[in-house]
DNA sequence: CTAAGTGCAAAATGTTTGCATACTT
DNA sequence: AAGTATGCAAACATTTTGCACTTAG
């Protein structure tokens, strides 16, 4: 039931792998495939479908719409956290121990599941820190 | 600077108090709005903004679209943080040091600010955890 | 050959904006 | 009176769907 391997899914899937964006939207994709490849949006929208029902592909909810991640078929080693610039929006990707130890402390002193994927802190970041005050 | 009382205003800030729903999004008040008080879209849509900015009222993004929750404008909020289950839709409120010593953290290692009374963290409650197995 | 996948264009959602009018203070 | 807020409609942005055609297995 895995479906057929194209090569529109094929260069999905690298795209996924091979960005260096910290969050990859549907356009995103969309946009480049259609100018280097003339892949059409539906199928990207599709495959995509495809892969979060596979597992292969995480999507989560961002400000600007849904954001897709490869995490491959091993399941969710995904341990970092997004932090996001309210004064200039600047999205800041953190993996840290200390933040690594923040899921298990919550789950098991307060008994909620912590899902980073789809967890975005807000403030501000160092730049508008400094240059706002 | 708060701006204005107005009759929707009013009606907006009562949706989000006595709503019922585990999510609550920008068209749901609308739609009712605009059935039994003739409010426009539009209004629904900065009347939001001006309530998360405020502090009033608390933004997230979920699939099918931001939804909005109130807050109240207790600046208690600002002290502890904030679990949202996907599922039921609980906003749970979470006092404990080590969450506390996070913000410090943050700001001393990635030079991040982290603003508590804006960030919720995503993911499943206890009930919910446990239900869902 | 058959079922699944594709591109296109249109449609369905969700959110924002320009503007003339109405309301709050 | 001055400054906001409102409703409407049009503009935008994102995602989905109908359909005829192509391609993988």
């Amino acid at each position: 039931m895995t479906g057929y391997k194209t090569r529109q899914r094929e260069l999905i899937l690298d795209y996924l792998k091979n960005s260096d964006k910290p969050h990859v939207t549907a356009g995103d994709i969309a946009a480049h495939l259609r100018e280097t490849e003339n892949v059409g949006t539906a199928t990207v929208y599709r495959q995509l479908d495809k892969m979060v029902t596979d597992g292969l592909v995480r999507k989560y909810s961002l400000d600007g719409g849904a954001c897709y991640q490869y995490v491959g078929g091993g399941g969710d080693c995904h341990e970092h956290f997004h932090l996001k610039c309210l004064n200039c929006g600047a999205l800041i990707h953190v993996d840290c121990e200390f933040l690594s130890g923040l899921g298990p402390h919550i789950l098991e002193h307060h008994g909620f599941q912590v899902d980073n994927s789809r967890t975005v802190m807000y403030g501000l970041c160092r730049k508008c820190r400094e240059g706002a005050k």
